[in-house]
DNA sequence: GTCTATAATTCGATAGAC
DNA sequence: GTCTATCGAATTATAGAC
């Protein structure tokens, strides 16, 4: 009953209460803003053990940046249900996880976390793109383009908190700016005015 | 010809020095990481000159995240070529000009960023939108859809930097992102997916 | 008007007692 | 494993000489 099983090892509970406090600071205050003292003191326990579990403040914020976008399956998803799906998904993922909130936050003003950021369109958001049906010439720059929509929906809605961005519940958001990813994956390519090629 | 009037008062040199140093170090490093010291050293003056000129960080920040989008009159725009119109004119006016770069860097840490952020684009876009043709009673909201869409291409394409994003010219931008602009300007309202009302 | 010197904070990181 | 104490560096801001 007291080996060292059945009791708790508290550097775990330690481990995971800096990483959850780092996350809410991270995203509330950005990379340089979020200080090791104050996630320290978020969690109840000494700056120097957020040094030891960690090793460094980039260390940490790299262990806190961790963020899997859980994106579904795009060949299962209707055709014609594309956007609203993705549109849909985006918004219910970063509601119920501030991570990629404070991913973009800090990589407003650290390299690190742009670097990653990429990381996470490139690998995550690409690869699921270029199983939507898209011809794989094209689904990289897609990708992108889905990017550039998404990430500003997040930026004026979670960042800067543009009012009538705010406002929009989850079934306006599909409605509106469904349409839009919807054409950025099934759009001909290219989609010049000059309409040709 | 010697008086005061011909002879151009140093201080003004230098207080355009500082300005033009601050507006390229905030939008290359953010609010945090610019230092009143790197942008003293880059308009080659003493730091101590910034805090006489402008007295806090926060007040040179504010001077130098003055900015007009300088958007045209949508009024005069033929209706049809709104979004492409729009599209051009933000990636050209950026690209000449850092400073909205800048202000969306600092706007992702710094309140007083994120509320110069909603006062531009409650203040300027939304109201070229209302002149737009759009139902006053809708625009406000269709300004924020298209700052979400022009926020999040500013953001991925010069913050991120997205490679496929990056790669794009203005004609490839104005051709894919033009239409969801317009689309975001023009459609009939609500546009929810069971059409009708 | 310009610069030197420095005050007053605050931060990340380290050393070592317990 | 946890905490106290503190170092060294960097920052904003101020005081005052020239």
């Amino acid at each position: 009953m007291t080996g060292p099983a059945t009791r708790t090892r508290r550097s775990d509970a330690t481990r995971a209460a800096i990483l959850r406090a780092a996350r809410e600071r991270f995203a509330a205050d950005g990379y340089d803003r979020a200080t090791i003292r104050a996630i320290a003191a978020d969690a109840h326990i000494d700056p120097s053990m957020v040094m030891r579990y960690y090793g460094s403040k980039e260390g940490l914020f790299a262990a806190a940046a961790e963020f899997d976008l859980h994106l579904p399956d795009l060949a299962e998803v209707p055709p014609d249900r594309l956007g609203e799906t993705l549109t849909r998904h985006f918004v219910r993922r970063w509601e119920a996880d501030g991570t990629l909130v404070a991913l973009l936050r800090a990589a407003a003003t650290n390299p690190g976390a742009a670097d990653r950021m990429r990381g996470i369109f490139a690998g995550q958001l690409a690869t699921a793109v270029a199983r939507s049906g898209a011809d794989p010439a094209t689904a990289e720059r897609r990708a992108g383009l889905v990017a550039s929509q998404i990430l500003g929906l997040a930026l004026t809605r979670y960042v800067v908190r543009l009012p009538p961005v705010v406002d929009l519940d989850p079934d306006e958001l599909a409605a509106w700016v469904g349409p839009t990813i919807q054409r950025y994956l099934t759009q001909p390519f290219p989609p010049s005015r000059a309409s040709g090629r």
